[in-house]
DNA sequence: TCTCCGATTAGAC
DNA sequence: CTAACGGTCTAATCGGAGA
């Protein structure tokens, strides 16, 4: 009888992603302090290592650490979305060329198996070596026999500069594992928030290694399924699968922030009418129909002094659809039945729900309209990612400008649009 | 009592 | 001068309504 192989997996990771892509096109920029601001410029989403070293937190808003432009020469972006999705895409072409077997799990970290390979370490080196000569991003690989203890190791190649980037768990001993996870932080874990390891740490479960090693049945009664799997992959045993398709949404939401408190209808309608759009591009883009649409307006939530009104209405379709013009008819529907006056909005968001695959074989099949409403959406999805979001808009969008974010510090679109190239 | 549903919570990035 | 704080997505869980 023979034995299942244990598996390799790698996490590669990127190294503070964004502000590594923003440093591709500004190499004068290498040993600036910065950091990627949220939409609307509101909180800090990616710091360079100089940055983190000033004490800017992981999403801290912006406001409050604005003072260390002058006093300490800290520089900040908007956030490039364009930018970002492209370079991201270039390096998961790259990671794919080493493992068949791969899941892109977010924009900026891949999963890879390299089940089976003897030199995993190696790889991993290759793999650094050539994203950062093909791509110029820096990343790290951290291996291990679960997808948890893989971002484990990755956590550990970030950390320690010995590692060169690179961290296999698989080559430890199991005094050396011990000894690691016991000076891991338990919050540290892949699944375990700050919520979480409050609560843990009322049981004395402070590190990976208490984790691992806590009574299973107390923690399933104490904590649910999901800690319980922590602790079986935390334990070698894998419990999270590769993913190697992407599965379909069951939800689509398209939200913001608007740069400046909306009041009008009228403006509120044009945002709307453009959150639609982008949400049903989104449905189209995984072929699917919805057929619940849902519409939610708020005021500002930090502004106590002012009147709070945060309503949502959602209205289920006649028919399943992924047309914008339709979807948009219902939403802006729902927008006018909840507007009030005298409120200022500071947010409003789309959501699409109730999702199953486009078939045309449904309903009324030879409904010219249908059809034609059908060949519209394509060919303005096609137009579109030719020529870039929002080449062609629906009537209801862009009459107003008011409501869109706030991006003053955003940086050209260097790699997906000639016209914002710099002059030579 | 069982099941379904919506709201809430928690997590990731 | 003041006020300024993201956007998506999933899964689990819980309480109430309805069968």
């Amino acid at each position: 009888m023979t034995t299942k192989p244990f598996q390799q997996l790698v996490l590669v990771d990127c190294n503070n992603f964004y502000v590594s892509c923003e440093r591709l096109f500004r190499p004068d920029l290498l040993n600036t302090p910065m950091v990627v601001l949220s939409n609307n410029d509101g909180c800090v989403v990616s710091r360079s290592n100089e940055a983190k070293a000033m004490g800017v937190k992981m999403g801290q808003p912006w406001f409050e650490c604005q003072h260390l432009v002058d006093s300490q020469g800290l520089m900040a972006f908007s956030s490039n979305y364009a930018l970002y999705s492209d370079i991201s895409n270039r390096v998961m072409a790259v990671l794919e060329s080493f493992a068949p077997r791969h899941e892109v799990y977010s924009i900026d970290e891949s999963f890879l198996d390299l089940t089976g390979m003897r030199a995993a370490r190696d790889c991993g080196y290759a793999i650094r070596e050539r994203v950062g000569r093909w791509i110029g991003i820096p990343v790290c690989a951290g291996i291990g026999p679960t997808k948890t203890l893989a971002k484990l190791a990755n956590h550990v190649a970030k950390k320690h500069p010995r590692s060169r980037g690179v961290f296999d768990f698989n080559l430890l001993t199991a005094a050396q594992k011990s000894h690691l996870l016991a000076r891991i932080p338990v919050g540290e874990v892949w699944g375990i928030g700050s919520k979480l390891s409050n609560r843990l740490s009322r049981y004395n479960i402070l590190t990976a290694h208490d984790l691992k090693t806590a009574h299973a049945p107390t923690l399933r009664a104490e904590f649910g399924v999901v800690v319980e799997k922590v602790q079986r992959e935390l334990q070698e045993v894998p419990c999270l699968k590769l993913e190697e398709i992407t599965p379909t949404k069951q939800q689509i939401v398209c939200s913001r922030s608007f740069g400046q408190p909306v009041t009008e209808l009228p403006h509120l309608l044009d945002a709307i009418a453009t959150f639609t759009a982008n949400a049903c591009t989104k449905l189209r883009a995984q072929a699917s129909q919805a057929s619940v649409v849902q519409v939610f307006l708020q005021t500002n939530r930090f502004r106590s002094d002012l009147q709070q009104y945060t309503p949502c209405l959602a209205v289920p379709l006649p028919q399943a659809t992924a047309d914008t013009l339709q979807i948009n008819g219902w939403a802006a529907e729902l927008c006018r039945q909840m507007w009030k006056p005298g409120f200022e909005y500071k947010k409003a968001g789309v959501i699409l729900s109730e999702i199953t695959p486009a078939s045309r074989h449904q309903g009324d099949l030879l409904d010219a309209e249908k059809t034609g409403s059908l060949r519209l959406m394509e060919t303005l999805d096609r137009l579109n990612t030719r020529f870039g979001r929002g080449t062609v808009k629906i009537s209801a969008q862009g009459a107003y400008e008011q409501w869109q974010m706030r991006q003053q510090r955003k940086s050209p679109n260097y790699t997906t649009s000639w016209s914002e190239l710099p002059t030579a």
